[in-house]
DNA sequence: GCCGCGATGTTGACAGCGTCAACTCGAACC
DNA sequence: GGTTCGAGTTGACGCTGTCAACATCGCGGC
């Protein structure tokens, strides 16, 4: 049995990211569930508690793909971040866009998924694939290279004239080459 | 003599950041630039021309920047980059947003900083502060990484626990060490 | 047995938004 | 001097998020 607000929930998601002009409205969200235009107001706030479910919902499952491959390689799971990124846009752009509201469900969600990229970053240091130093920034920078790079390929900034054009997982490659060329931990801290 | 057209774009860039909850409303662009709600409609096709007018000017400003500072140290035009994010978001994150529309002077805009960006890191690779090879990929990782830490740093993604919490700038910092030490040469800054 | 009550859902309304249509007005042009 | 046209205005439309009031249903206490 699935309870109304998982289905307002899903609805939200759906509409999130199909192409067209449609926007996501709770007039459309409600219908999709089944439910009059506002409905949702039993179960949310207003309409960011329901998007910042929809984002929690969606970091809980990054989180759980990415301690389901924990052992695999870091660069998999940073191009699997980019795939579901470009395959998913709207979904990429709420879930890790600003959330204003702290929602509790939604911190704890994105907490674990660092966690969980933080061991990866740890695992494959104690293999050798990545210098040295504080896992948790390296993960920081690793992470930041790969949102950067499909959030910039998604807004078409990274192919400006077809010319020198980068796909955002050869970004990631050329970043890893780099960090397995260079050896020691980073000056400073 | 200062033209509406001016006018309302420089209206529409203020409104973007001033905290509060007030959104960016024709009624109110309108207001700031002494015009009737309407009158827009004059200039732009429709609020995301207008929005796009925006984004081409702080883009322009943007290559200008870099031109002037074409000699200036790579990190430091990054590290600037970055302050200019975190300093003004909605700027920020409207400028490197998806634009749909193929605005012809927001493209032209785009690829003028493009190539300042380009033609700096090429001397900073030919100054040996950067590995060798495509100057183009080279540029595209690093503003990758600029603009996936400062987007992430104002998500609120990169300090989650305020634990392990890394600037934007420190990221900018590693990925420097780290590519100068694949260069062999002595890290800079 | 039934009464009350809280959770859930509905209808109807409201102000604010982007946008369109019709009108006004002044300057420029032949 | 009449006309044409860009720039601006007022007013309206449909859609949106949100609020208030009403309806329904299940369940525990008396």
């Amino acid at each position: 049995m699935e309870s109304t607000r998982e289905r307002l929930v899903d609805a939200a998601a759906k509409l999130l990211d199909r192409g067209g002009p449609a926007a996501v409205t709770l007039r459309e969200v409600g219908k999709a569930a089944g439910v009059s235009h506002n409905a949702p107001y039993r179960h949310f706030a207003d309409k960011d508690a329901l998007l910042a479910a929809v984002a929690a919902r969606e970091l809980a499952r990054q989180g759980a793909n990415l301690a389901v491959g924990g052992g695999a390689d870091v660069v998999a799971l940073l191009q699997g971040y980019v795939r579901w990124a470009m395959r998913y846009p709207e979904r990429f752009r709420l879930t890790f866009g600003r959330w204003e509201r702290d929602d509790e469900t939604l911190g704890e969600a994105a907490g674990g998924a660092r966690r969980a990229l933080v061991a990866a970053v740890a695992a494959a240091q104690r293999r050798g694939q990545l210098p040295k130093g504080d896992p948790e920034r390296l993960a920081s920078l690793l992470l930041a290279l790969a949102h950067g790079a499909a959030d910039l390929a998604l807004a078409g900034h990274l192919s400006v004239k077809g010319k020198g054009r980068a796909d955002p997982q050869d970004l990631i490659a050329d970043l890893f080459a780099y960090l397995g060329a260079a050896s020691g931990a980073p000056t400073g801290a």
